[in-house]
DNA sequence: GATGATTATATCACGTGATGATATATCATT
DNA sequence: AATGATATATCATCACGTGATATAATCATC
């Protein structure tokens, strides 16, 4: 699948997809990334399983994230060389959604 | 509908929800709401109209937006209290994001 | 060593909402 | 009068996120 079909399908992704990309820039398994989301929001966001498994499969399946290797009941994952670019495309649209947000409130106050 | 049981229906919420929500800060109707899209995201946006009524029904039913005149063929909107408090919760959360984005990105360069 | 909590992955059914397509009508311009 | 822009509305579809459920191993602790 090329990089313009996969920005197609992946631009704009939730929330829960941002976050699991985002933890894949190191390696983790599933577990870990629930983990490590609950501690980088604070606490705000608590990945389901389904959720969680779900988007992992998906995301293996497209290529935005690989496999990296599997120890005892733990499977390795890691954002892919194409990943890498969806999510710097994704950050950067979230940075026009907040500076066109924070631009526009500020009229209101 | 209390603004505890609508923040957790409208965030995170989409897009295009965002920017519709966003245009009505000031008073328009929904073909101007395109327009406007269209001229704020460089041409990046183009909202179809499934998605914008779609959504303005959606929003006006859930007291998110509300009516705010009718001018021959035209239907005015403007965000409601609620929906500005709303707005405020998204665009903090947008925030969020785009800081941690930035945060990981930066050590992966 | 039994019990309960935590770690770890997987699958399924459900609902919701975004989207594209289609329809309708008016208005301005050529 | 024909075309393109203005303006709103509805419908079917589809993908995705979510919660529920299941399974099992490991760990702490009593």
């Amino acid at each position: 699948m090329d990089i313009e079909k996969l920005r197609r399908e992946y631009t704009p992704m939730s929330e829960t997809a941002f976050y699991i990309l985002l933890s894949l820039v190191e390696e983790r398994h599933g577990y870990g990334i629930m983990q490590y989301v609950d501690g980088l929001t604070g606490g705000r966001i608590r990945l389901g399983a389904g959720t969680l498994y779900g988007s992992l499969s998906r995301m293996e399946k497209d290529g935005v994230i690989e496999a990296a290797g599997e120890e005892e009941r733990r499977k390795l994952y890691r954002i892919s060389g194409i990943g890498r670019e969806i999510l710097k495309i994704e950050i950067m649209r979230l940075g026009e959604l907040y500076q066109n947000g924070m631009k526009l409130w500020e009229g209101i106050s």
